[in-house]
DNA sequence: GCCTAACCGAGACGGTACGTCTCGTCTTTAC
DNA sequence: GTAAAGACGAGACGTACCGTCTCGGTTAGGC
């Protein structure tokens, strides 16, 4: 059983730093253990020692990216156009292989190994969820928002839908888009809404 | 160039059976063409010969099993009702893995090939996208929603939650989650809707 | 079960031609499948497809290389100048690495594989013991070796010294320590033997 | 550079108790570096501090069990009765794997290691061929063996056959074997001899 | 109703990557 | 201050599949 106090820290950044490059460049079926560790100038075992998936290694390589990255959605009072701002900011980041491809090859991992997904949704999605709601309930507490608003779904309503286009790439992701869905969301379709 | 009159269409169903069953069972990783050729009964070659890669063997699986199935919404009137019907439908399906399974691992493939995903658009996700839209605009022309909601987009935040907590278990997969997504999909959710 | 009737004479010869030769440059402990397979330009499965071991591989290629060599020691009534002859060729046979490097290697395997070890009493050691005891036999029957001698155990006492003296390095392989070797084991050390 | 007067000793002995122990248990295969450390209790670092190699470690190891059996062979005035006397016990150690297994790692060894060969022959052999020649010269002396044999040769002629038969299993290793080696070496073979 | 070309099951082939094991070196911790 | 403990870079192990390539043996039209 590895001691992790013993752990050398520069071949963990190294492993990191090639995994989320490799992913990005070849997309998550070529990326290879065996390609990380070369890229890494480490060996095979160093992986298999602290890591027990390849997938555990991007979902680690990506959480050390974002771990800096926690401000909050902004909050300028216009709840429609804040989550706007960061929608299109999403659409943007999608757009840049270098930044979508690991979160593509994660996505794919996180599919198909359920104790993986479990420890992306703590780790990564509800904080991520948190900050969504915080932003919905200072618009609920602001009276912009419906009191009665579940901000679990709402917050699903909001994003799924540019993730899950962009994932599968069942449609153009455009700003536009972004707009749209944030529209859509918040002010409802049924005529006797007015 | 193989000529498909000649194509023996007992070892074609075989395969496309074998791929599902198998993709049922084992998920997308352990789904191998040698296993699929194995439990058909079949040669590698006589895969290779006629799809391109695991995932349009998948795909071909899949789109046999849905052809019957498309009969269209129901539409009673009520489309809110309507609406979670079928999605409520949907989380039971997505509850049995042997249904469940075969989707989940076409999904990996589709995220990953770009080629496969296009097919996909257009020979399973489009029919149905319209299928949807089809429902959406009868309740717009019966003035129960809006004339001027985007379909695509308003389908979009319809479908997507449910399929993303699926497929990245984010969440509990419930009927009355489904029931939330209709609901606050077709209400809105600024004050100001009323 | 693989099928040999299906089996690919050209990779058999690659491979057996690439154990040979790594064997004579590396030594044993420095041959690796991975590097024979390398070499003779095969994947390592088709090594593992037909030998169980390095050392069967090893076997097969010196089997494969002797093969032709099955004449038989010379004849020309003279048993103790024919022994020498053919023991000055093994000594000068083993000072070559490309030759004795084969050689030492399958030795090493022998030592610490009892069934690789019986499969080359069988099908090696056998028959060239049969080869030797046949010309001490000649001699016996011309009078020239007393006729209750034990040719097996007169086989060893020709042939193992060298052996032994080459495989160990205890002590110099000239051609006059052949001769020696012949004599002393033909003419006996006992002074009332005269 | 190791400091030997600060070596422990405790440390010493446990290690090539271990080696020993192992490679009669596993044979010269299975025996690893890390698995002697383990046994032994000690840091693998103190094995490589102290020895180049795997096996100058067992030939440490036998050395120290056999330093205390310098006796010279026995001599009662009948030299094939002697011989045959030692080499039934060598036959008799042999077939103990407990006290085999350790001689045929380094045998393994030896063939492989010219260095470690090297101080085989000087440390080992050598001695224990002095003994062996001490005792055939006393038999030279007593006008039982001719004058003019080559005491090296002898030896290798008497001692060779066993160890090789043991070696490579090319044959049954009894206690008839033995004395028929000792008799065919003693007694010559070419008719012309009595 | 035969001929012949394609498809078929089978599986060997050259490869790549897997996850494990051991090597010999280097580093940390605890006594 | 010395060693145990063990992490490290390296690389071979034997296995699983990849996608391609022969093999004979059926099939199923075209003549």
């Amino acid at each position: 059983m590895p001691d992790s106090t013993r752990r050398n820290e520069r071949s963990r950044r190294a492993i990191l730093d090639a995994a989320l490059e490799l992913a990005g460049v070849l997309g998550y079926q070529k990326l290879t253990i065996e390609a990380v560790a070369a890229r890494a100038g480490v060996g095979k075992q160093t992986i298999y020692r602290w890591w027990p998936s390849k997938g555990a290694v991007l979902f680690d390589a990506l959480l050390a990216r974002t771990q800096d990255t926690e401000d909050g959605l902004p909050d300028t009072g216009d709840l429609a156009a804040d989550l706007k701002t960061v929608l299109r900011a999403t659409v943007t980041e999608f757009a840049d292989p270098a930044f979508a491809g690991p979160i593509r090859a994660l996505t794919v991992e996180l599919a198909q190994d359920p104790e993986l997904a479990e420890q992306y949704q703590q780790r990564l999605d509800r904080p991520m969820r948190e900050l969504k709601k915080a932003r919905l309930r200072a618009a609920q507490d602001a009276g912009e928002l419906r009191a009665d608003a579940d901000l679990d779904v709402l917050a699903d309503l909001l994003f799924t839908p540019v993730a899950q286009r962009w994932l599968l790439r069942t449609g153009p992701l455009t700003p536009e888009y972004a707009d749209a869905v944030v529209d859509h969301a918040l002010h409802g379709q049924l005529t006797d809404n007015r």
